[in-house]
RNA sequence: GCCGAAGUGGCGGAACAGGCAGACGCGCACGACUCAAACUCGUGUGGGGCAACCCUUGUGGGUUCGACUCCCACCUUCGGCACCA
């Protein structure tokens, strides 16, 4: 499977680059006897769809509609062997019947809920974002530019974080790109750590507990003051009096700084003393309390314990308001030194100024000092994650619409799954005021309340259309399941059977950029549909190929602002399509990318004529005329041997991607039957044998031209339905190897020799070589290493 | 700053369980065909040298009989993350 394509309206070279080498995968694989289902389908629902509606004055649906319409043309042209009649568009309602469906699932099983909390929002596009579309150091909207603000909303979200161990354990079990891995592991940033209870010193009577969060527990012993974030809630009782002024100021201040300013790193730390103190459960000191911006509330505790000898950030905050630096851990050679890296953890130092931990070796400290924060109820061993709670709300009319109700008497309750699918009506407003377009439709928006009956109101907001693409590959299996009837809690989504004969999916192509957006959501939701008993899987695909990007001619990337964009229409149009499935297949490793070059196309072009020269033409006179009798027995042999070598390397490539070595293997292999097509080898068996291979080498790659051409070998059957010949290791050896013979790693001679000849042999044959004793003429040998079939490489000085 | 990937002819790229660097293609040069051009076909094409040979896979070290490939340090480029405690 690739991932499917957003209706944008126009296909670009993009798109050929993305599908078609999957589609030569597919067909391989075809060929190769397997069972292959390719489909494809449409992501339909989503922004632009809405923001080119607004522009033109069309309802998204008929926009996107119209642009289904031109892609499947569009697409039709790449010759892909796709599973048109499995087709599945997720803005149809008997799509998102079940993407609404599945919301219920999650809501039942505890896995959706509503918050009110802070979200991004995009003042131009007038949506919430989730933090996977806001890009870059600026904050901004992954669509449309526009810098990120920060806003108060009621939002559903599902419990993503549940699964955040598990998204990172499996990560081991399943054959994807390192890098992809990678960066899910650090985007769900796990850190462990220990929870440490500090009690404060205030002007209430028990005084208020402060739990800070620290990867560092063995550091405790250095804590020199205490951080919360502004907007912490403890912050109003730690305050004393003579300090309420200031921290009050700083807070609004705070608050009214957006996230980029906040977020730099590079900001000189600004902060204020709350007039409060902490008492440190290590060692009973009294350390003050600041409140400081570069805490952030939305991580840990929202409260931190400041080491600044042992941490850069606490560092530059005490060196700015003259509080105190001391060292609780020395470095590797012992000595305490100035904050460096030697003291930052992971060195052969050990404790100092700690107490009874007092010569501790920092290696494994920290699982030391949490396993008696522990015993003694000081503190307990905590982790944090990076990962937040997926946010799915959006509030656009051009989504699915998230089946809850909220009833005054009854509170938030879900639609029932007989009702749905909850319809988008086709006469929303579109234009976005900020709000939910769907509050302004009153046909929408007021409903009966499904456990009292009274009035009740609908939830307005849409679903991210992240929620439509989890499941799209298993819509595929039975697309639009149950459509028109009534469905309920206890359905099936898809056909069972079909599902367990099909799934999890065995290869997924698509781009990075969806690393740690589109393939995270799709992860968890595997997992959550296997708790819910849904699946019987916990990996949706297990194996994932990241293609890279096709640039410009410029080697930037292609816009339209640029004026590189390449229209593969107007090539398909002069060279044919399979010209162009090759060209972008032969420009480098798929997983690479490159510019488009326009007259490397060429290449590929003539190697197509070559192939159609040599398969489709008689050869003239006076090759035949020599008769079989004239051809050469190691001509025969050679030819033999290239055919089987070409069929085993190209199966190999294909097998993994490499497309362009597996082109690169058919031009020579062409090479060599143009070259022998005036000999008397083309009124061989050979000859007839490896270009009726070579045609069945084609299809993954070329898939027109070769059934044209098997079809004038005399052949009634499609190409494609036509087994991948036989490659044979034993046909595809060499009979003669070039031995190389070096004298001091320098090539001076080569033995040619049967495979598999003694090492004895070559080492006395390559002495031999009179080459090979005037380069060691007034030396001795001193040694001489036999690689068999490979060289001889002899010492001398 | 942290994490990841990558640096090979004029260009895209081959070759890495360590064993002839530059497959295949583009481009270029010369030749054939043509009145001429394009197409097509043939030959050549990493650099230096008349030559034997010498040099060459980002830079500098190292391991090895032997390094594009492994190790260390650095440089550059491209992605991702970034006050995450």
């Amino acid at each position: 499977l690739t991932m499917l394509p957003y209706p944008s309206g126009d296909l670009h070279t993009g798109h050929w680059y993305t599908f078609t080498p999957s589609d030569a995968g597919a067909r391989y694989r075809r060929m190769k006897g397997y069972n292959v289902f390719f489909p494809i389908g449409f992501d339909a629902f989503g922004l632009p769809a809405e923001n080119a509606a607004i522009k033109h004055g069309i309802h998204p649906k008929q926009w996107t509609y119209a642009n289904i319409d031109r892609m499947r043309q569009q697409l039709r042209k790449m010759g892909a062997m796709w599973a048109w009649d499995h087709e599945a568009v997720s803005c149809d309602p008997e799509y998102y019947k079940w993407t609404q469906w599945f919301f219920l699932k999650f809501y039942d099983a505890g896995l959706a809920y509503r918050e009110f909390s802070p979200v991004d929002w995009c003042p131009s596009c007038n949506t919430t974002l989730a933090r996977e579309q806001v890009w870059g150091d600026d904050r901004h909207c992954e669509r449309c530019g526009t810098p990120v603000i920060k806003k108060e909303l009621n939002q559903w979200k599902f419990r993503i974080t549940n699964y955040a161990d598990e998204l990172i354990d499996a990560l081991d079990t399943i054959d994807w790109p390192e890098r992809v891995k990678t960066m899910q592991t650090n985007w769900i940033g796990r850190s462990e750590g220990a929870e440490v209870t500090f009690t404060t010193e205030t002007t209430t009577e028990t005084g208020e507990d402060l739990v800070i969060f620290t990867t560092r527990p063995d550091t405790l012993w250095g804590a020199t003051f205490m951080v919360l974030a502004p907007e912490h809630p403890a912050v109003e009782a730690v305050t004393s009096p003579a300090q309420q002024a200031a921290v009050k100021t700083y807070q609004e201040q705070a608050a009214r700084l957006d996230e980029k300013t906040r977020g730099s790193a590079d900001k000189e730390k600004s902060g204020v003393f709350t007039g409060g103190y902490a008492v440190n459960p290590v060692n009973g000191e009294r350390i003050p309390i600041w409140i400081a911006d570069y805490v952030m509330m939305g991580y840990g505790t929202g409260a931190i314990m400041a080491v600044p000898a042992h941490d850069q950030r606490d560092f530059d905050f005490a060196t700015r308001y003259g509080l105190e630096i001391r060292r609780v851990i020395t470095g590797p050679d012992g000595a305490t030194g100035p904050l460096s890296e030697a003291y930052a953890g992971k060195s052969d130092g050990a404790m100092i100024n700690s107490g009874q931990f007092d010569g501790t070796p920092v290696d494994g400290a920290a699982k030391t000092v949490t396993a008696w924060l522990e015993e003694t109820g000081r503190g307990k061993h905590a982790v944090n994650y990076r990962l937040r709670d997926w946010g799915i709300s959006r509030q656009r009319m051009w989504g699915a619409p998230i089946p809850m109700i909220h009833c005054p008497q009854c509170g938030t309750v879900p639609v029932p799954y007989e009702d749905l699918p909850v319809r988008l009506p086709d006469d929303a407003e579109f234009r976005p005021t900020g709000e939910s377009p769907l509050r302004y439709h009153a046909g929408f928006l007021h409903v009966q309340c499904p456990v009292c009956g009274g009035d009740a109101e609908r939830e307005t907001d849409t679903m991210d259309t992240f929620m439509c693409s989890s499941w799209y590959p298993y819509a595929y299996i039975s697309p639009y399941w149950k459509s028109g009837e009534t469905i309920h809690a206890d359905d099936m989504p898809w056909d069972r059977e079909s599902a367990d004969y099909w799934l999890p999916m065995d290869i997924y192509t698509g781009g990075i950029e969806h690393a740690t957006m589109h393939l995270l959501y799709f992860r968890f939701f595997a997992k959550a549909l296997r708790d819910l008993g849904i699946v019987n899987f916990s990996e949706p695909t297990m194996r994932l190929f990241n293609q890279g990007t096709i640039l410009g001619p410029d080697g930037e990337k292609m816009s339209k602002s640029r004026g590189n964009v390449v229209n593969p229409d107007e090539y398909v149009a002069r060279y044919g399509a399979d010209t162009v499935r090759g060209y972008l297949m032969f420009i480098g490793p798929w997983e690479l990318g490159g510019p488009w070059d326009p007259s490397a196309i060429e290449g590929v072009s003539r190697f197509l004529q070559r192939v159609w020269t040599v398969v489709v033409d008689e050869p003239s006179d006076a090759a035949g005329s020599n008769g079989k009798e004239g051809a050469d027995a190691n001509a025969v042999r050679d030819l033999e041997r290239k055919l089987h070598q070409t069929i085993l390397k190209v199966g190999d490539d294909l097998e993994n991607f490499r497309f362009n070595t597996a082109i690169a293997a058919l031009m020579e292999l062409n090479n060599m039957l143009v070259r022998a097509k005036e000999t008397p080898l083309s009124a061989q068996p050979i000859w007839q044998e490896t270009i009726t291979a070579l045609v069945l080498l084609m299809p993954p790659i070329f898939p027109h031209i070769s059934e044209e051409l098997w079809h004038r070998l005399g052949h009634e059957q499609s190409v494609h339905l036509q087994a991948w010949p036989q490659g044979d290791a034993e046909k595809a050896r060499e009979d003669e190897i070039a031995i190389v013979v070096q004298v001091n790693g320098k090539v001076r001679d080569k033995l040619v020799k049967a495979p598999g000849a003694a090492q004895d042999v070559l080492q006395r044959e390559a002495l031999e070589l009179p080459n090979i004793q005037k380069w060691l003429e007034g030396k001795s040998v001193r040694k001489v290493i036999v690689v068999p079939d490979k060289l001889v490489n002899i010492v001398a000085s």
